[in-house]
DNA sequence: AAACAATGTAGTCATTGACTACTATGCTGT
DNA sequence: ACAGCATAGTAGTCAATGACTACATTGTTT
């Protein structure tokens, strides 16, 4: 039709990078397999070749978002310096904000469907439990965390972090308190024997 | 075509009734307009009198919803009796075992659309608000929660029973640790002066 | 009983995901 | 060099869906 080459080179990686901003600025429903075709300039089926349905391409999403949300959160440890209470706060808060500037991808992320097979995610969300997982056994060595079950207490940290990053986003019952709840829940947890 | 009558008579709470089940069984992407009509047994644009579009027909789930949950956080609170740790576990049981047994509609209630337009909604909202933002008004007065705002402390002890709620589910990290999880909470929330 | 509002019907349209058959391109081994 | 083949794109089709319009039936009100 055009000049453009038949094989597109990199289509794969457009489509992903096209449609995660489709889901950011507008949401999955709003996300169409032949609409990212059109705007990658390829035919309607194209995008079957890499993805063999539209629930492939959400949990291909889902992958890269645990990916970049681990990235995030190691960062965010790393930048924090030595204190715990500093390090525990920079996690949540880049929890956070992660959920709070995507909102459609991180609903995605715990929503993917065949995460077993998704080796990606997989990796991703190994790499986030073991960071935050790290994170609180140091806690708990310094004795600024409470004593118990590490696991259970990283689910509910974790938890707790999640439930913050859903109630603080525009037009929920949280809008704009994100600092403050995470100011509280660092409190709350590190306020033990030696808090 | 059938004997059956030219009007339905109970159309629009036939149609949120199926939907409520189909929402619980197979998730809101399997929810179709048409599919419903079909299963009420009446044309593919019958429901379009009671909803004007599929959205609407998710924000009336969703209102519904709200009005349910508040009840049940009254009713498990009503049947806690009077000592406060246990209306505060009940509370907070209740919240997740919604959740859990209707998570898509969880998130519908949350994700509504015209939040404001939503008489019911806002109602069901505002109710179950103000029965957790008198539970913790109780909790401080006798200090049993910390003192301090109620409201910030009750955004952060819904969006706790959001979050547990939110990695509780069948194939999340926290499957099942329900329980488990609740008992810290309200551990970790009562344990001030008078704990 | 006439008018009218409410509720349901039938038909149409554009969009979409999924599928199939076909085609162009690039790579590999000889 | 090139034959053969895997890869990646194209074109066309189909059924399902949400949305819309025009029309029909029923129940209610005056």
């Amino acid at each position: 039709m055009t000049d453009r080459p038949y094989h597109h080179g990199h289509l794969r990686d457009t489509l992903l990078a096209e449609a995660e901003r489709t889901l950011r600025e507008q949401g999955v429903e709003q996300l169409s397999l032949r609409d990212l075709a059109r705007q990658a300039g390829v035919s309607h089926a194209a995008p079957r070749r890499h993805f063999a349905d539209r629930q492939a391409l959400l949990d291909a999403l889902a992958g890269a978002g645990f990916t970049r949300l681990a990235d995030e959160v190691a960062a965010a440890i790393a930048a924090a310096g030595p204190d715990f209470r500093a390090r525990l706060r920079a996690t949540g808060a880049a929890y956070v904000r992660f959920a709070t500037e995507d909102p459609a991808l991180m609903e995605l992320m715990f929503a993917a469907k065949n995460a077993e097979a998704n080796g990606e995610l997989a990796a991703g969300a190994g790499r986030l439990f073991t960071l935050v997982g790290d994170l609180i056994r140091e806690g708990q060595q310094t004795g600024q965390l409470p004593p118990g079950d590490p696991e259970r207490l990283r689910l509910l940290i974790m938890a707790t972090a999640r439930g913050i990053a859903g109630i603080v986003g525009p037009g929920q019952p949280g809008a704009g308190q994100a600092d403050a709840l995470l100011d509280d829940t660092v409190a709350l947890f590190t306020r033990g024997p030696a808090g």
